[in-house]
DNA sequence: GCCATTGTTGCAATAATATGCAACATTTCA
DNA sequence: TGAAATGTTGCATATTATTGCAACAATGGC
C-alpha cells in the first residue's frame, strides 16, 4: 500500500507541474523549440527567478531536461506528446460540457 | 490574448484537480463502477467532507458527474480515456529517467 | 584576475489548498 | 411530522504555492 501511495504521489507531481497557466504557456514554447532561462524570461515577460523555478519544477517532474551551454541553460521538452494529452483532455472535457448543457 | 490566458487557465484547473494523490486514487475507483459520496469515504478510510469536497471540484474541473438518487448521489467518470493519460505520461517520463540514468 | 552575462537560491509577503469537525440541508420512510 | 441516512457548507488551522527582489554562483572573454 505504501508504494501504491508513492505511485500515486509521483503521479500527482507531475500534474502539480503542469497545473499553472505561466508552466502550460512555457511547455507549448518548449515544444518549438529549446529556450533558454533568460529567453523566455524576456518572451512571457515575467522575472527570470520565476522562469527558472517554474523549470526546476518542470525538470522535477520529469518533463523537461536541460544542458548548459557556455553562461545559457538550455531547456527542451523531453516528452512531447504530455501537451497532446492535454488538449485530448480538454476537448474530451468540452465536449461533456456541451452535451450536459443541451440536455438542459 | 485575454481568451488565451483564460484558454490555459481552464486547461490548469483540469490539470490542478489531477494534482492530488487521494483525488487519483477516487478517479480510478469511479473507474470501475459509479460511487456515492458514503461508501467511497468508507472504502478510502477519509471523512465523507473531504470526499464530497474532492468530488465536487472533480466535477467542477468536468471529469466527473453525478445524479441524485433517493438520499445518495451517485458520481462517475466522464471521460475515462483521462487516467489513460495519466498513465502514458507517467511511462513517457520513466522511460526518459531511465534513459537519463543509463547515460550518466 | 576582473567584468559581463546568465542562472539559481534565499527571503518575505501574500494567496491558495488541505484537513477535520460541526452545523445545516435533502430525501426517504414510518 | 419526525427520525434516519446521506451530502454539503462554513469555519478554523496548518501547510503549501506564488511572486518579486536581492544576493550569490557559474561561465566565458578581455
Amino acid at each position: 500500500m505504501k508504494q501504491l501511495e508513492r505511485r500515486y504521489e509521483r503521479r500527482a507531481e507531475i500534474f502539480k507541474a503542469l497545473a499553472n497557466p505561466l508552466r502550460l504557456v512555457m511547455l507549448e514554447k518548449l515544444a518549438d523549440k529549446p529556450w533558454c532561462v533568460c529567453a523566455l524570461a524576456d518572451e512571457l515577460g515575467v522575472d527570470k527567478s520565476i522562469v527558472s523555478k517554474y523549470l526546476s519544477q518542470l525538470k522535477s517532474a520529469g518533463l523537461i531536461e536541460d544542458t548548459r551551454k557556455g553562461t545559457l541553460v538550455e531547456y527542451r521538452l523531453v516528452a512531447p506528446c504530455i501537451l497532446q494529452v492535454a488538449s485530448c483532455a480538454e476537448e474530451t472535457i468540452q465536449e461533456q460540457k456541451k452535451k450536459l448543457l443541451s440536455e438542459e
